[in-house]
DNA sequence: CCATGAACCTGGTCGC
DNA sequence: TGCGACCAGGTTCATG
């Protein structure tokens, strides 16, 4: 589930309940969740000082510590309901006078950070979307400077953060840009265009709490709404919402991806 | 510098 | 019902 939108909501369900608590240890049932620390290295009590979002990673801010989580493919975090551990639960995070801080993840794939601070995990990433950074001349220069598919190039998280297959392929759509475009070539106007739809896409989508498919929802039960406002992904074979063309899906940068053939067009070199 | 494919994992869906 | 093939919202690493 975990691109910028679905993570900020996270951030912001779980943030009130969290401030000012203590964890008082960490009990990992799948071993590898924990990357580079063990819970013995989190002994005693920490006091929860913040938490925040900073590309795809919830950080939780303690005194002298960060812990990044980063939820991949199928990580969710929540506050255990009923005593029942999910079949999936890879971590128990225990918070003192309150329910346990629940990790579960069907693939495995997510993972939990120890870090001083953010500046291991800033040093890898570009900047925030939606953050004073992220401005249209940015974009311009250096869309320019790169000579790379585009689609590729917006989710590398090392250019700009917090991006995944969803957002990309509904800014592209909303800008009009083929997602094979090499970002050199992309025209000015062009660019403008995926700046603003880039920001205005993830803004809408966190006021829907995020995309969530089926039945899967993260926090105790809601799920986001956004899944009714995608225009692109996911409507494999049906009308372009622009010009009734019949959305393709093909694959580029080894990730599904959808697109109108009539209103995203391709620029070379 | 850039592109590609495999690896890490489990489960759902589709076709036969 | 069963089985294999393929797919999935992410990231990292090796290779060409």
């Amino acid at each position: 589930m975990p691109e910028l939108p679905e993570v900020q909501t996270v951030v912001n369900h779980i943030r009130p309940d969290l401030i000012g608590k203590y964890i008082l240890g960490i009990e990992p049932l799948w071993t590898k969740t924990l990357n580079n620390f063990s819970p013995d290295d989190l002994s005693g009590k920490h006091k929860i000082i913040n938490v925040i979002r900073r590309a795809k990673f919830i950080i939780i801010e303690l005194e002298n510590f960060i812990l990044a989580i980063h939820l991949r493919m199928t990580g969710k975090l929540y506050f255990l309901k009923d005593d029942l551990l999910h079949k999936h639960t890879r971590v128990v995070f225990y918070i003192e006078n309150s329910q346990d801080l629940i990790f579960e993840d069907t693939r495995k794939f997510g993972r939990i950070y120890l870090y001083k601070d953010l500046s291991y995990i800033n040093s890898r990433h570009g900047p925030e979307p939606l953050g004073k950074n992220f401005t249209t001349d940015w974009l311009l220069e250096n869309l320019k400077m790169k000579k790379r598919n585009i689609k590729a190039l917006l989710l590398d998280q090392s250019f700009i953060s917090g991006l995944g297959n969803i957002y990309v392929d509904e800014s592209l759509w909303e800008s009009g840009i083929h997602p094979n475009s090499i970002s050199c070539a992309i025209p000015k106007t062009k660019v403008i265009r995926l700046h603003t739809a880039i920001q205005s896409i993830l803004e809408e989508s966190i006021r829907q709490l995020g995309t969530t498919f089926n039945s899967f929802s993260f926090l105790n039960g809601q799920s986001g709404n956004y899944s009714n406002e995608l225009k692109i992904f996911g409507r494999y074979n049906m009308p372009c919402l622009k010009c009734e063309n019949k959305i393709i899906k093909f694959r580029v940068s080894g990730r599904g991806t959808h697109i109108c053939t009539n209103c995203q067009k391709k620029h070379l070199k």
